[in-house]
DNA sequence: GTTCCGCATGAATCGATAG
DNA sequence: ACTATCGATTCATGCGGAA
């Protein structure tokens, strides 16, 4: 990142490896040294975004010891201390999260989606992932599952398929912080990184075309085809090799998303 | 609280005023104070609750100066080091949140429930809040018509009609840590309390009948009024003599919640 | 062409066992 | 005494093949 310019970054989005989760493929970064590790990597994100850019962060803290680290709280301050503005937590809500059962705990079905700034005044374009409702909903929402119907009534969600794109025009509203998204699963090769939706729907929100993002864990690549698929320009930086050669390949099948569906 | 023998209560269920947020009615506790404000409290919280309890608060930082302030964050970090275990996070996602649009956000949809415990063993009844799976939804509610999904589903989480008690333990599913509740939008006097659902939930979870219910920030009685539906006996304490007049009415009003609804 | 069913899969966590 | 590994638990999703 030491290479690239100062303020010439859209946007920044990211899901950096969490901690002590991934050992196995990132050499596992001990929750207790996360903050200090992050920190300096922090440093060099603000000095390349524009000052009107944004900085979204998908994190969530692990159990330790049967309590919740305090690793992302800490961050957040750290972030804070640095000179970012944490303008907005947003929530990813996991439609279908990881199974299991536990004594003392349910099954973990959300992660932060953290906003940071570096100025009260950023760009966003709130019209470009406004979400179908009222009446147009309920006969989409026929098409869904019933346990949709069942578990999220009457939600206007932040997206749904993307067939949306025919509706264009009819009534649409604001979505709210909550975004409504399944994590991908089946047949797909790679570890499954965050879904493509959720980086989709920041950039967006905070980017127009051309602009530049950038994925400093880019990992598989999904920010950055997300980024290409919707016309803009991306950046992404990966020190694991086998890592970096799936992001190639992914980027190569990725195809560009006819321009009237970019603005769902 | 000072009257109360160690020891005594079962689950602290609570939404205590947010910083700064009803300034008009509550005398308005400064964001920058908040922690210093609460951590005595929160230590009188600790005496009288159980060591296998649990302490639920609900809350959600406000916006200041454009960005999300920390008082919440580092109130986390406090009340660990004050003993206190943060042993999960909850997420309330507010399903019909209020209205508004604003040039840098969205609507804010969702508010936390910190769980916080004396110990890493404490008790809880996973099985009183379970809901229906998916499949149950897909194979069962298929021949039921849309009134019948749409009264079925208003009712999850807050307990079902008799005819569905027949399939408990058939094809019920352990919840997540994300709970879809909407906010109560009736005319009621008192400025918006959290929907009863809310700690009814709480209260079935980490509470069996009979157990002890604490609301250190009563206001109109909500928690009060649930333990009382569900069998469990209350406590609340309540500064403002206008909300506890309006608590005791509520009470007054209040009808237990007929056996066999409960374990739902 | 639909609808239905079966199956693999996943940023998980706990408790017990082994080193 | 402390850390590392492993089995058990569990459910929404999306795919492919079958009806």
């Amino acid at each position: 990142m030491s290479e690239f310019p100062d303020d010439c970054v859209d946007l920044i989005v990211t899901s950096p490896p969490y901690a002590d989760s991934r050992k196995k493929t990132y050499g596992g970064i001990h929750p207790d040294g996360y903050v200090e590790w992050f920190i300096p990597i922090a440093a060099e994100l603000k000095r390349v975004l524009k000052n009107d850019g944004s900085f979204v962060l998908n994190i969530k803290e692990r159990v330790v010891g049967g309590e919740r680290h305090t690793y992302v709280l800490e961050l957040v301050l750290a972030l804070k201390r640095a000179g970012w503005l944490w303008t907005e937590e947003y929530m990813w809500h996991k439609k279908n999260c990881s199974p299991g059962k536990w004594p003392n705990r349910f099954r973990d079905a959300w992660e932060r989606c953290l906003h940071f700034t570096k100025q009260k005044q950023f760009r966003m374009f709130q019209e470009n992932v406004m979400a179908p409702t009222g009446d147009w909903a309920k006969t989409r929402l026929k098409k869904l599952g019933d346990n949709d119907k069942i578990r999220l009534n009457s939600q206007v969600g932040s997206g749904f398929g993307k067939n949306i794109a025919n509706w264009v025009g009819r009534d649409m509203a604001y979505p709210t912080n909550v975004l409504h998204i399944a994590t991908e699963c089946g047949n797909k090769n790679h570890s499954a990184a965050f879904p493509k939706e959720l980086p989709s729907w920041f950039i967006k929100l905070f980017t127009a075309e051309d602009d530049l993002v950038l994925d400093p864990f880019m990992g598989s690549g999904t920010s950055c085809v997300a980024a290409y698929e919707l016309g803009r320009n991306y950046a992404g930086i990966e020190l694991k090799e086998e890592y970096y050669s799936e992001a190639v390949s992914n980027l190569n099948d990725a195809r560009r998303i006819p321009a009237q569906r970019k603005l769902i």
